[in-house]
RNA sequence: GCGCGCUUAGCUCAGUUGGUUAGAGCACCUCGUUUACACCGAGGGGGUCCAAGGUUCGAAUCCUUGAGCGCGCACCA
């Protein structure tokens, strides 16, 4: 494109489109292509990105355009640097997510209960249809957030390759007897009609009604209860073992006639759990219905367990005439006001309880006693000496079995506590639901028969049961209707996209453990944690090296988005109005790891505005200087400075980049591109035109921005017939490809630097159009010197300035001598010059005061002392120039 | 209750291992703008870094305590 031709402004929607599909038909987003084609080397260092897959049950939100820009910077980075970079694209079936979501459309088209009215298989085919719908749109707005994956790679966790890595994983847990099928109380949810995971459970506070009663008059213990009706299916009492109250209950039977079917037999136990001084001190034990008595249980299985509430969520027949049929709430109302009438109802206070609700169904759940499948966390595997838990520890602090270089490490550190202490409190995991759209469990049941290949018998010895990767030969076998936490398949991600079961696999072998993962502290329990269990006792290594943990996005008002805020944002919306590339901009800056940020709109132009910055900056690069880039040659002290000031930032920012600190490693570079090079060096180019260091920063500049502004850079690299992309371009190692004396350039034109900042703050004659027109106002024409003028000036004025005139020296052709009057407020200058000379003595005496103590100088290390030194220097040398000029101006 | 985080300019936030006179963006004020860029430029004002103690030659940064806000986990019946 002719130099002319380039517009004003940068125009996204002119390039976003066509650059990706550029990208997308070079094949450089897959890493063997980028050996094939000799962009990487074949023993290059592999480095691989996981996306973690969104959820297919719609469009995705700011905050996966977040994590796409994060992990789109580091695959872009790594790629640019020569690594065999893979970044690998996915979606997620998301089980329950999705099918409450399908369920809920269909309701709102006029169904009642879709379940019933389509059964498992046309409602299966419904969902089905959905997803694939979902996945569509997903993969399309991936590509629109500029995210270089390989999509030739793209893995769902529901396609045929996971499905049989879910089931070979889910065998080898059930031979090794880390998954069992018991029976345990479960968080129920009723609406949903399937189990949920502890972790699935949201708290939220309600009003709740404390109920203080007996069982009977001569019941010796009153217990409290904020669900009344379930103390039809009480069988215990427990109080402290060693509570003097009640110590001597301890062992006793009482039998009570309440309503239930049967009359309650009521055990008083000890149990060091009690805290006898809470309330009566006294706890009435249902192990139907409650995790912890349900726990007491296990502790003291003398006691019953009686199931008075039912899956749907009304009263069994166990729970006695009256109440049976009723919902929990009624017949909470109906037995409350039994105790009342027979005076058993001893207290009613208000109070607030935290209660657990489905995350996907909304509804309160229901603790209810069913045969579900679980991982044992706390048992041994065979032949490892250690638990799940155990290698889920290890995995982060010691790295497993000790080895450092199987550790994952998780930035920033503070998670790793939270992470230690979530697996702490960890229970046997649920992983079977009831709902239909899911990795159906691998198991299969049938009477038994004389066929006894691969057969186990249950206890009772009259199911058999296989459990195998595909269904077994022969007739009568049926498979388990539930189907598997969506976690299940989620946890397995890091190797069933590489090819696992095959460990062989080129891309196994190749890319595990990943290199980075990236993922929002929200997520960290459910995925990170389960990713390391399977990881660690399946592989008997680490699924990542690197895990970022990202905050969530809040509005302008630090309100979470939601749905139902109505404050949502279409991040392809928002990145067409700005482009891209700001988006990307806007979504990196000023956040820190692991913090929640704001975003806004003003960002947004922000980050929109220095876009077209750069854009300019490659017009003028574009418009005033015609030389192809070569190796430069530093010809002047500006050409050294820049250059040295180049090299220290690439450095700096690699440095940022790899420790994610993003943020940093844009203002980094933003700061090098305006303030150093737009506002200076461009200036400077105007007088030295040295072509070569202009076109070679920049194109070392646009290199860097890259990763961040694929979109802008990548456009501006073909503007200016660069030849090839971008994208697969060098990322800049300045100190391999110059030989300079980085470190005394850079010292010597700082200071050169500071020199005139200074005096464009002490003179005020900035910007150097204002002089030119005085001058011109003057009678003095130099609009043909006019760059040299800006520049020189800004020199020369300095050295020959006496208060009220200063003598230019343009070159060695063309001198003047000027009245500064008119231009600068002489009595304003005045005030101003002395106030900065008293600051500046101040700090003087500051810094003597320093290096006169004793243990400074002692104790500190001697580069900090030596940087005193020439500060005090410095700023001595300031205040004598200060004190000279003030003396001139007051003559 | 236990744990975690946050508190820095009017607003939103950076500030890696303690070390130049604490930074950015936005907002505000002044000046400028036919010149790569008004999606613009040059300047400026504005901060007892939540409080109090401590460690140190030196603290926004490390330690202790407290306050306010937010979050997570567990919930005591």
């Amino acid at each position: 494109m002719e130099p002319t031709d380039i517009p004003k402004a940068y125009d996204p929607k002119e390039w976003e489109d066509r650059l990706y599909r550029k990208w997308e038909g070079s094949g450089f987003f897959n890493p063997d292509t980028c050996i094939e084609k000799g962009v990487t080397k074949e023993d290059a260092e592999p480095f691989s990105i996981l996306m973690p897959p969104p959820n297919v049950t719609g469009v995705l939100h700011l905050g996966h355009a977040m994590e796409n820009s994060i992990m789109d910077v580091v695959a872009r980075y790594h790629r640019m640097r020569g690594e065999r970079t893979l970044f690998l694209p996915g979606a997620d079936h998301a089980a329950v997510a999705t099918q409450s979501r399908v369920e809920k459309n269909l309701v709102a088209s006029g169904m009642t209960n879709p379940r019933q009215e389509l059964g498992r298989e046309r409602l299966l085919e419904k969902i089905r249809t959905f997803a694939d719908e979902s996945k569509d749109t997903i993969k399309k707005q991936v590509r629109a957030m500029g995210s270089s994956c390989d999509w030739s790679r793209f893995a769902y966790t529901f396609d045929d390759a996971r499905v049989l890595a879910v089931n070979t994983m889910f065998k080898k847990m059930y031979d090794d007897g880390l998954i069992y099928k018991g029976y345990r109380v479960v968080n129920w949810s009723v609406k949903g009609q399937s189990t949920c995971s502890d972790d699935e459970l949201e708290h939220i506070e309600r009003p709740a009604t404390l109920y203080t009663f007996r069982y009977s008059k001569d019941f010796p213990i009153p217990v409290a209860t904020t669900r009344p009706e379930t103390k039809l299916g009480d069988t215990a009492v427990a109080v402290h073992p060693e509570d003097p109250r009640y110590r001597d209950l301890i062992g006793r039977i009482f039998e009570i006639e309440i309503g239930a079917a049967k009359p309650l037999s009521i055990r008083i136990i000890g149990d060091e759990e009690v805290d006898p001084s809470f309330g009566t001190g006294a706890v009435g034990v249902t192990p139907a219905h409650s995790q912890t008595d349900f726990d007491i249980r296990e502790r003291h299985p003398e006691i019953n367990l009686v199931q008075v509430i039912g899956t749907d969520g009304k009263m069994t027949a166990d729970a006695g005439p009256t109440y049976a049929g009723l919902t929990a709430l009624e017949a909470r109302e109906k037995f409350v006001a039994a105790l009342r009438e027979k005076g058993l109802l001893e207290k009613e206070e208000d109070i607030t309880q935290n209660v657990g609700t489905s995350d996907r169904f909304g509804d309160v759940i229901e603790v209810v006693p069913m045969e579900q499948w679980f991982v044992a966390v706390n048992r041994e595997i065979p032949g490892r000496d250690k638990s799940l838990k155990d290698l889920m520890r290890e995995a982060v602090t010691s790295g497993l079995g000790g080895d450092g270089n199987r550790r994952v490490s998780i930035q920033p550190e503070r998670f790793e506590k939270v992470y230690l202490r979530w697996i702490d409190n960890l229970r046997d995991w649920c992983i079977s639901r009831q709902i239909w759209w899911g990795h159906r469990i691998p198991v299969w049941y049938k009477k038994p028969t004389t066929d006894n290949r691969q057969l186990t018998t249950d206890e009772e010895g009259e199911i058999e049961i296989y459990c195998g990767v595909e269904a077994p030969e022969g007739e009568g076998w049926e498979q388990d209707p539930d189907t598997l936490d969506t976690w299940f398949s989620s946890g397995l991600w890091t190797f069933s996209t590489l090819g696992w079961p095959d460990a062989e696999t080129n891309d196994f072998k190749t890319f595990h453990p990943v290199t980075f993962m990236q993922m929002g502290y929200e997520i960290v329990f459910f995925w990170m944690a389960r990713m390391i269990l399977m990881t660690t006792y399946a592989l008997d290594t680490i699924p990542f090296k690197t895990v970022y943990i990202h905050g969530i996005l809040r509005d302008k008002d630090g309100r979470k988005f939601s749905k139902s805020l109505g404050n949502g944002i279409d991040p392809i919306d928002i990145g067409k109005e700005y482009g891209t590339d700001a988006l990307r901009l806007a979504l990196l800056s000023d956040v820190s790891p692991g913090n929640d940020s704001r975003f806004s709109t003003e960002k947004m132009e922000t980050s929109r505005n220095f876009v077209n910055k750069l854009w300019n900056i490659s017009r003028y690069v574009a418009t005033m200087s015609t030389a192809s880039v070569e190796t430069p040659v530093p010809k002047s002290l500006s050409d050294r400075y820049i250059l040295g000031r180049l090299s220290h930032i690439v450095n700096e920012t690699a440095g940022h980049l790899s420790e994610s600190r993003f943020s940093l490693a844009i203002e980094t570079i933003r700061s090098f591109t305006v303030d150093d090079f737009a506002d200076w060096y461009v200036e400077i180019h105007k007088v030295e035109k040295n072509d070569a260091v202009l076109q070679y920063v920049f194109d070392a500049l646009l290199r860097l921005w890259h990763p961040f502004l694929p979109f802008v850079t990548e456009a501006i690299n073909e503007t200016r017939g660069n030849g090839g992309l971008l994208m697969v371009t060098h990322w800049p190692d300045i100190s391999e490809d110059m030989d300079i004396d980085t470190e005394t350039a850079f010292n010597e034109l700082r200071l050169l630097v500071t020199k005139i900042r200074n005096l464009r703050a002490t003179y005020r004659i900035d910007p150097i159009r204002r002089l030119t027109g005085s001058l011109a106002a003057k009678g003095i024409d130099l609009s043909e010197s006019y760059p040299a003028v800006e520049r020189l000036a800004r020199i020369e004025i300095a050295t020959s300035f006496d208060g009220s005139s200063a003598e230019l020296i343009i070159s060695d052709r063309l001198s003047a001598s000027i009245s500064l009057e008119g231009i600068i407020d002489i009595d304003a200058e005045r005030a101003r010059l002395a106030k900065e000379l008293t600051e500046a003595e101040k700090y003087a005496k500051s810094l003597e005061a320093k290096l006169g103590n004793p243990s400074f100088a002692e104790r500190a290390p001697e580069a900090v002392v030596a940087q005193t030194r020439s500060l005090l220097d410095e700023t001595n040398a300031k205040a004598e120039e200060l004190r000279g000029h003030l003396s001139s101006i007051s003559s």
